[in-house]
DNA sequence: GCCAACGTTGGC
DNA sequence: GCCAACGTTGGC
């Protein structure tokens, strides 16, 4: 979904990224809360503290309007700094989940909506929410003619391309495992992926996210 | 290309 | 505030 560059200066951070806990200091870009969907989902209503992500982009051609938006993450890594806008979410509980990334923080980086689905590499949070400037631009495939500037509706976070995994973690084998796990119990039975398979942006916790990247050393299932 | 699941919109 | 209609996501 995200094609665009914004350059940013990369500061330099353990690549372990963050703390467990940054929780309530997160000062959330206080924004009216007048988006009155309902479906505007639990904007920090969870207590959970979440710390590391996974965002979907596509990354075989497709043509929306006349205009491509193919986004993989060899795309990502071919950008100066290798560093990119994540545009073009339009989505209130994406967007909420952006709203609460953290400078540091890693994201698995999803092939969504191509031949083979599933999780190619890692980024990391390089730069926190900030007015996502396509929502204005009517050339733009997703603008959004119902936020005004003084009012910005939609949030884009900064990514910086970290690794690829050492194997591409299909779905289908990120399914066994959830499958495995809600009859018996493990760490990838409550992921979003399996249970809000709609959400571009989602976040895992860190058992989460470590169980899944330990499976770039196993053989696949 | 199909279509199920689900988010959003708008009439009432 | 409900809910039917509509639009989108994304696996298959």
């Amino acid at each position: 979904m995200p094609p665009k560059k914004r350059l940013r200066n990369l500061r330099t951070l353990n690549t372990n990224g963050d703390t467990e806990k940054e929780v309530s200091s997160s000062p959330k870009p206080s924004l009216k809360r007048k988006d009155s969907s309902s479906a505007m989902a639990l904007e920090g209503t969870s207590t959970e503290q979440y710390c590391r992500w996974l965002m979907k982009s596509e990354p075989e051609s497709r043509f929306e309007n006349g205009i491509d938006v193919k986004f993989g993450i060899e795309d990502l890594k071919a950008l100066p700094d290798q560093t990119s806008c994540w545009d073009g979410v339009r989505n209130y509980q994406a967007r909420n989940f952006m709203r609460q990334m953290k400078e540091g923080q890693l994201a698995f980086f999803y092939h969504s909506n191509c031949k083979e689905p599933g999780i190619a590499g890692i980024m990391k949070i390089v730069k926190e929410a900030y007015v996502d400037h396509t929502q204005f631009d009517k050339k733009d495939v997703h603008y959004d003619a119902s936020s005004k500037p003084e009012n910005p509706k939609w949030s884009m976070v900064d990514v910086q391309y970290q690794r690829m995994l050492k194997r591409f973690l299909p779905l289908a084998e990120l399914k066994k495992y959830h499958l495995q796990h809600m009859t018996k119990g493990g760490p990838l039975k409550d992921v979003m992926l399996f249970t809000r398979a709609r959400l571009s942006v989602q976040p895992l916790t860190a058992e989460e996210f470590d169980f899944v990247l330990n499976l770039e050393d196993q053989e696949p299932l």
